[in-house]
DNA sequence: ATTCCACAGGAAGCGACGGCCC
DNA sequence: GGGCCGTCGCTTCCTGTGGAAT
């Protein structure tokens, strides 16, 4: 038997695997309507040639805040075009377009202006976006700001200049979207920015069990062959995701991997076991793959904290930074200051590797109390296939009894 | 009530880097 | 090829602080 054989005959599952992709976008977006509708009202002004106000969305991850963008957007831009009207629509994801500059030179390059990737200053960007407009006079744009959390400490010069792009030019005009997932981000906003930004604004709440189901079902029937769900199954894949805050992107995940799992040990149905088995294998993917492109200072720190969690449930930050300058020693690397150990430390906490509380001692000082949160095993054996922490192995057992000495 | 520990975390600034400009 | 420019990772110096111990 050809040894590829079993791959064409296996896919007794799947009958198209993409629209369980968090990149789709389907053409009907379930218990979205009111969301779509107030979208649509909001953004109609441009089709007369009027200005939209410009729209703030809040909503957690997972509740289709881009999607609904998406869908929205592409429909107006399909319209616009059979009404001759000249719009451009800028989806800009700010976590990775996170500088003012950054912001402006996407925008400048969408509107057509090449703009290299460094070299120019901020200010020579903006004006080449204001001489754009100057040339295009009928022309609006909409500027879709993703993740707009992400930036708003580094480049609130960015929103700004963008605010003020409209002040300074005639009839063309620019509208901003704002997504985020942050529900306390207006407080942290500028008076000024915030009130020019949050003109309207459109809340997405969470999906509940039940309406995570519907949305399931509906991408389930396009992406699986009839009857390879049992029954469960995606109400249990409902239920967790809906626990994590309603996040649909998490229940589409945890449908499709515990698909593949039945796919992979041939099994012609999905069952209620192999969504447990997803749940694991999403999340130890998903830290494995956060240690593995973590820069070598952190790998060790971890190194160091998977070390002794093995030996304490919970320690400081100053008892960390010891074990850790002793482990640079051992592979020959100059440590870093503690300054930057205990930013490296909140990073690994908000990765979501560890825990990390500030607690006070009392007369013993106020610390971070930190805990791993996976299993210390796997987070090592994951280092060490890193080249240059491949000796650590060799020096636990002193490393333990060194971390022994100083803590007691 | 005061003291004082062991840090947290802000501010400033440095040097390297990549890449444009003329 | 020297002059800028923005960014990044990092250091140095600093002020701030919750609460047990005194």
């Amino acid at each position: 038997m050809n040894i590829f054989e079993r791959f064409l005959s296996s896919s007794k599952i799947f009958k198209n695997r993409e629209v369980l992709w968090h990149s789709y976008t389907p053409d009907y977006l379930p218990h979205r309507e009111e969301q779509i509708e107030q979208l649509a009202t909001l953004l109609s002004p441009i089709l007369k040639g009027g200005n939209p106000s410009n729209i703030f969305i809040y909503g957690k991850t997972g509740t289709g805040k881009t999607a609904t963008v998406r869908f929205v957007t592409k429909q107006l831009l399909e319209i616009c075009k059979k009404l001759n009207l000249n719009l451009n629509v800028v989806y800009l994801n700010c976590e990775i377009v996170d500088t003012t500059f950054r912001i402006l030179a996407k925008l400048a390059k969408a509107l057509g202006r090449d703009i290299p990737d460094t070299g120019l200053s901020i200010d020579q960007v903006y004006s080449e976006i204001l001489k754009v407009f100057e040339k295009r006079e009928n022309s609006k744009v909409l500027i879709v700001l993703d993740e707009i959390d992400k930036i708003v400490k580094r480049a609130e010069e960015a929103l700004y200049s963008i605010t003020r792009i409209n002040s300074e030019i005639g009839t063309a005009k620019v509208s901003i979207i704002g997504i985020t997932n942050n529900l306390k981000f207006k407080e942290s906003l500028d008076a000024r920015i915030l009130s020019s930004l949050s003109e309207e604004e459109i809340v997405f709440p969470p999906y509940n069990a039940e309406q995570l189901e519907d949305i399931l079902r509906q991408r389930a029937e396009m992406a699986f062959n009839d009857g390879v769900i049992e029954c469960g199954v995606i109400e249990l894949c409902a239920a967790i995701a809906a626990q994590e805050h309603g996040d649909a992107r998490k229940a589409l995940d945890l449908l499709r991997v515990s698909a593949e799992i039945a796919e992979r040990l041939c099994e012609d149905k999905v069952k209620v076991e192999h969504v447990r088995m997803a749940l694991k294998k999403i999340e130890c993917d998903r830290v494995s793959e956060t240690i593995k492109t973590l820069p070598v200072h952190s790998k060790i720190l971890l190194y160091g904290i998977a070390i002794l969690s093995d030996m304490y449930e919970k320690f400081t930050t100053g008892e960390i930074y010891t074990v850790y300058k002793r482990l640079c020693g051992k592979v020959g690397l100059t440590a870093l200051t503690q300054r930057r150990i205990s930013d490296l430390i909140s990073e690994l906490d908000m990765l979501g590797i560890l825990n990390s509380v500030i607690i006070s001692k009392g007369r013993y000082g106020r610390t971070r109390e930190i805990k791993l949160e996976t299993d210390s095993k796997f987070i090592k054996s994951v280092l060490e296939e890193d080249y240059r922490l491949k000796d650590l192995r060799s020096y636990e057992d002193e490393i333990k009894k060194f971390a022994k000495l100083i803590l007691e």
